[in-house]
DNA sequence: ATGTCC
């Protein structure tokens, strides 16, 4: 029997220093068997200056750095509404970009895959450290600071069309390069196109199931076609922004009277020195994201051409899922300025939405959910417009990597992915047992969980044919 | 997530 909103809300009632409640999208699949850490963890963000509506939490939530992975808060900048890194995460603007490649899985057979992954591994780099598909000086990576991927189009890596489908087109307008500190810089000018490790990946996948053929096709998307999707973020740039932001917070929070539950819920101010100084280098970061996601999404498109003969993959859409945005909203009948933190969770705007572009207002903006390696990643829609317009990001952790790493072994791991037909290229062991599927909630109960409350519609499931990871 | 501890 379909589920109701009511079924898959709970709520946590404002208590103590909450100043709003709880309130977590989650069926009891999806939450763990002690929910204590998680609870309280949601309730911390409720304390939070000029914190509005709720303390939300997207289906797949887990305990993160101070915010649960997950968490979506809304503060009122008008209000004394803070911003806080932690309510970013470390790898900012960290997220997903799905292409329609041009050709059907029926057409592929396993020894052109085998070429195609072996292509991918060798045109894209994975992995920890250094080592990216742009060599930029320090002039480039300041352009890539201040105008994302556009930069990257711009330099001919691209077509325009790749903008149109890309969340806020690629390029953050109040980026500031100059808030972004030299150590930041140093690590990310080796690193800008690159995956990256953890649960970083590229996967080639087939249209397995399409549950909205009218938004599918907007999408571009059909039962049967390949695709490819990117995961990944900042890299050491965006971890580095996060680690001197938090430590200039921690400072400065006294000065503004704000105390927090838990030291990993640092803020200031939105509208405060070193919370404009923060999102200015957040907003630089979120560029290079969305830079390096450009970068890579022009080697799969070398890849394809040598092992298909063909360069045309076309954007379905890139979204990310670790940001503040400031954004308008309706609270309590009046429209406000917002900054609206999502740790793990992405914008899903509702049809009709103006901020929409034209051929996807039919249909609600995209969001793509990676689920766990060699589980299936899901296209969904924005719907109701609920939590900000917002919805998950993923399947969500259920296991540590330490207990990951503990309980599966890499080569029985290998062997059952090689098993299902899944081409694997990984860079490292003991990383890819930490991205086992046990390790993960099931992503087709967090998508249901997503539909069930209104968060957002599914429009198709993409099965992995292949992976590429750090 | 992360030059997985300066």
């Amino acid at each position: 029997m379909a589920r109701s909103s009511d079924d898959v809300t709970r709520t946590l009632p404002a208590e103590g220093d909450m100043a709003v409640p709880g309130v977590i999208f989650a069926s009891q699949a999806l939450l763990p068997e002690d929910p204590a850490a998680l609870f309280a963890q949601v309730r911390n963000v409720a304390t939070l200056p000029g914190i509005v509506e709720a303390s939300y939490a997207m289906p797949d939530l887990h305990v993160g750095y101070g915010f649960p992975i997950g968490g979506v808060a809304a503060t009122d900048v008008a209000r004394g509404g803070v911003v806080s890194p932690g309510g970013v995460g470390f790898d900012i603007s960290c997220g997903v970009r799905t292409l329609a490649l041009p050709a059907l899985a029926e057409e592929v057979d396993g020894r052109a895959l085998a070429a195609l992954m072996d292509a991918l591994a060798e045109a894209v780099p994975h992995g920890t450290g250094p080592g990216g598909l742009a060599r930029p000086s320090e002039a480039d990576l300041t352009r890539v600071l201040a105008e994302g991927a556009e930069a990257i189009v711009a330099d001919g890596a691209g077509v325009a069309a790749d903008l149109d489908r890309t969340e806020d087109r690629g390029r953050l307008t109040g980026a500031d390069p100059g808030e972004v500190g030299a150590k930041a810089r140093k690590r990310g000018k080796a690193q800008l196109g690159s995956l990256g490790g953890g649960n970083h990946f590229l996967e080639v996948q087939v249209v397995e199931e399409v549950v909205d053929a009218e938004a599918a096709e907007v999408f571009g998307l059909a039962r049967g076609q390949l695709a490819a999707t990117i995961h990944c973020g900042s890299r050491g740039l965006g971890h580095q922004v996060c680690t001197d932001a938090v430590g200039v917070m921690r400072e400065a929070m006294g000065r503004y009277g704000i105390t927090v539950p838990d030291a990993q819920l640092a803020c200031v101010p939105v509208d405060s020195a070193q919370g404009r100084a923060y999102v200015a280098a957040m907003e630089a970061s979120a560029n290079y994201a969305r830079a390096n996601r450009q970068l890579i999404a022009e080697a799969v498109r070398d890849a394809c051409g040598k092992a298909f003969g063909s360069r045309e993959a076309v954007m379905v859409y890139d979204v990310n899922h670790n940001m503040a945005k400031r954004e308008r909203h309706v609270v309590d009948g009046t429209e406000r300025d917002l900054c609206v933190h999502r740790k793990g969770a992405t914008l899903a705007l509702p049809a009709g939405h103006p901020d929409l572009p034209a051929e996807l207002a039919g249909v609600g903006q995209p969001v793509i959910v990676p689920g766990s390696m060699g589980t299936a990643t899901w296209v969904l829609a924005g719907d109701r417009g609920r939590a900000f317009a917002s919805t998950c990001h993923g399947a969500g952790r259920l296991r540590s990597r330490k207990q990951a790493r503990k309980r599966i072994a890499p080569d029985v791991l290998a062997r059952g992915l090689a098993e299902q037909g899944v081409e694997v290229r990984a860079k490292s062991a003991s990383g890819l047992a930490e991205e086992a599927p046990e390790a993960y909630k099931d992503v087709d109960e967090v998508v249901a969980v997503c539909e069930a409350a209104g968060l957002s519609r599914r429009v198709a499931r993409l099965r992995p044919l292949g992976v590429v990871k750090g």
